[in-house]
RNA sequence: CGCGGGGUGGAGCAGCCAGGUAGCUCGUCGGGCUCAUAACCCGAAGGCCGCAGGUUCAAAUCCUGCCCCCGCAA
């Protein structure tokens, strides 16, 4: 089929790659803009440009979708189907409409749970026992068009937001392939309008770590905000990142039991263990600013971390 | 030229601002104590202080250049 391909992270590249493997005609590979990224702030192309590049595809980064040369260009490519994997932009009426199929895609959820810019993330920090992904045939909301196929995947107790986006990247992948041949055949399933929940975008704000939780919802905050934006508490006058954590429930509290959140106690394998508003959390990974990331015993020998001081 | 922090025995850090003896918490090795132990006691090994120049009687420390690592910023 000849396909056009809209994507901008990584989490995208593989189903790109995934459509050509397939033997699929991707005519276009349409993304964001680059932009300014990293230290140094250096102009940056989005992975899937990178991607495209690398299989001699065309590559679009319009700046505008309803106006400008772009709606004309893309409706002459004379498309089956265009495939849709965080694009990052809502696409207006005139684009959904241009390709014979329409646009397909690919979100990161179970369907209706999880609409929005970060489904991974929340299905983590909510807790979920399982995730997956589906493909749809979008319509004009935010992830609301009828669900094509679905693929289930159940979230590892120590599951981390980065591990789970690479799984459901190629489960996506896959998924995207079967639905393209299958098109035409598969009957589109509209989302019931129970369990509908929102994955608003992550801010910096959600990694703060808030001791008065308890430790298992400390455990999924520290999973769901890893890699980006980064779990975080306070040290004396510190940000200190925890990048691995483990709840413990109240028999692994020790000496913490009757703590006020935020005290910290060493555990058995010499990491700080911090009282939570039920449990403990002990510190797997930690980094202090501008240093290098150590593994829980190592802050607490070289801080010289003592029972009874604070977090928080 | 976006802003900022850091490279010191095997690990994590202090010392640098006010140059002059290599320090701390661990780990490792040997010995002791103990029914036993991630506990405790005694002892030991292990570092050209990131690299190269400069200043100085003297540089981990001050100056210059370079290499490497990291935080902020999405």
């Amino acid at each position: 089929m000849r396909v056009a391909f809209f994507g901008t992270p990584a989490f995208a590249v593989p189903t790109l790659a995934a459509l050509v493997e397939a033997g699929h005609t991707v005519v276009a590979v349409v993304a964001q803009p680059d932009r300014p990224q990293g230290r140094g702030q250096q102009l940056q192309s989005p992975p899937t440009v990178e991607r495209a590049r690398a299989l001699g595809i065309p590559v679009h980064q319009p700046t505008k979708l309803r106006s400008g040369p772009f709606p004309e260009t893309f409706e002459a490519m004379g498309l089956d189907v265009a495939v849709v994997v965080a694009y990052g932009r809502i696409l207006p009426p005139r684009l959904l409409a241009a390709p014979r199929h329409g646009c397909v895609n690919v979100h990161a959820s179970l369907l209706p749970r999880w609409r929005g810019a970060a489904p991974i993330q929340w299905a983590i920090l909510a807790g979920d026992r399982t995730t997956g992904v589906c493909t749809m045939q979008m319509a004009e909301g935010l992830d609301t068009g009828d669900v094509l196929l679905r693929a289930e995947t159940p979230i590892g107790v120590s599951e981390t937001s980065g591990a789970l986006h690479d799984r459901l990247a190629i489960l996506g992948a896959e998924l995207a392939v079967r639905t393209l041949a299958a098109l035409g055949t598969l009957t589109p399933a509209p989302q019931p309008e129970d369990g509908v929940t929102h994955a608003r975008m992550l801010t910096k704000d959600d990694g703060r770590l808030d001791w008065s939780r308890t430790s298992d919802a400390l455990d999924a905050q520290v999973r769901g905000v890893t890699p980006w934006p980064g779990a975080y508490t306070a040290f004396r006058g510190d940000t200190l990142k925890v990048l691995k954590a483990r709840g413990h429930g109240a028999e692994g509290a020790g000496p913490l039991r009757n703590a006020s959140p935020g005290t910290v106690a060493i555990g058995p394998a010499g990491a700080p263990l911090v009282a939570c508003g039920e449990g403990a959390l002990e510190l797997l990974e930690v980094q202090l600013p501008g240093r290098r990331a150590v593994r829980g015993a190592d802050f607490v020998n070289g801080a010289r971390v003592a029972p009874g001081e604070r977090f928080g």
